[in-house]
DNA sequence: ATTACTAAAAGACGAGTAA
DNA sequence: TTTACTCGTCTTTTAGTAA
């Protein structure tokens, strides 16, 4: 585990940009502790060429490496992920086409159903919306990543693949985006469950555009 | 400490908007550790009020406080003012105010007198100088995180409180910003400290607008 | 399958010491 | 003053167990 709460401590100091000058002594008190720990966790992440240091007599000269900037750029990504997610950036807008017919089937089978009620807290309404995304959204849904994992299992003497869901809202109702791990669909078409039957509840038709918020 | 990189992990999972559902073995595989320590660290997190969770038969339901929430907040903001440290963003503009008259005592006393010596380089004019920020800049006051720590101490019968100093230039004089823990100053408020006397030496009256650099 | 507890092992911490 | 050791202590981790 890599030690980044000295390294950005030392990035506040200013060590990313020009050698500080600092102390073990001096250190410690901007990281609370003792001047002991300061210097090991100063030596640790010389180790790790994370930065570099210049030993004086009367303390030492230490710079932040390009790995050790890389390391905390990295770190600031994930922030940026958490924090900074634009609305453009989690919505998907398409319009009702109908599907293969397979939703309802699927979604009504126990191995699924009940992966649904417990990992997204609502038990699906049987059958699957089907969006197909215009260009902009396209991108949007290429970007989705993590998600929560359903499991794959095998019933009826055959096997019924896995997947990843999104937690979404659909013009206010809450549902989730399903993407199957295997599709006979285009990566243009996504689809949608709900706890409710989603076309009789926001009247759609074929054709009829709709936004999906992931959330 | 508080486990941040736990609550990081939370977060990215988007537990900061809804509850996730999660295990103690499924949390340990995203943390790279054992199921024992993800379930300790959970248990931990919860305590202290920075997540909430459910357990069911199957895992836990997990959503981030307003609590995690700031403290992840905190946390960016950290990185934020590492990686985007523009000019604008480091300039607080505000006018002179007379305070409580407060500071003239304080930044005499011995207890301060001495950190303020050894951390920042001078020792204080007896006096602070308060300044009333725009609304612009008391957004970039908001953001001001990290700093050097000042210590409580006690004396006299009394405690006296521990605070954040920035340096900064006022009008290129050298000097700090200093916030205390407790203050009974609003938020648009700060007082700033300087080698010399800053509203002797800059001329200042009631209603002269300064800019403040942080550096 | 979970969570939570216990106890041994591993690791981090900080006082003391030397250079 | 420094940095960098050693060494005893304390904390954290993890395997094992119970519910």
């Amino acid at each position: 585990m890599i030690d980044v709460e000295s390294l950005k401590k030392l990035a506040l100091l200013g060590a990313m940009h020009r050698p500080v000058k600092s102390s073990s002594n001096e250190f410690a008190e901007y990281l609370s502790t003792s001047p002991q720990t300061a210097a090991r966790r100063l030596q640790a992440l010389e180790k790790e060429a994370l930065i570099s240091r210049k030993i004086v007599p009367s303390g030492q000269w230490i710079i932040i490496t390009k790995n050790g900037t890389r390391e905390l750029q990295e770190e600031y990504l994930e922030y940026q992920n958490i924090f900074s997610r634009e609305r453009e950036e989690r919505l998907l807008i398409g319009s009702v086409i109908t599907g293969l017919g397979e939703g309802q089937y699927y979604t009504a089978l126990d191995g699924y159903k009940t992966q649904f009620r417990e990992r997204l807290g609502f038990e699906p309404f049987p059958g699957t919306l089907n969006i197909k995304l215009d260009n902009q959204s396209l991108e949007v849904r290429k970007k989705m990543v993590g998600g929560i994992k359903i499991k794959g299992f095998a019933a009826q003497n055959r096997t019924f693949g896995g997947g990843k869901c999104f937690n979404a809202k659909i013009q206010e109702i809450g549902g989730a985006v399903i993407l199957p791990d295997r599709t006979h669909y285009p990566e243009d078409i996504i689809e949608v469950i709900a706890p409710v039957n989603l076309r009789e509840h926001l009247s759609l038709r074929d054709g009829s555009e709709v936004q999906i918020e992931l959330c």
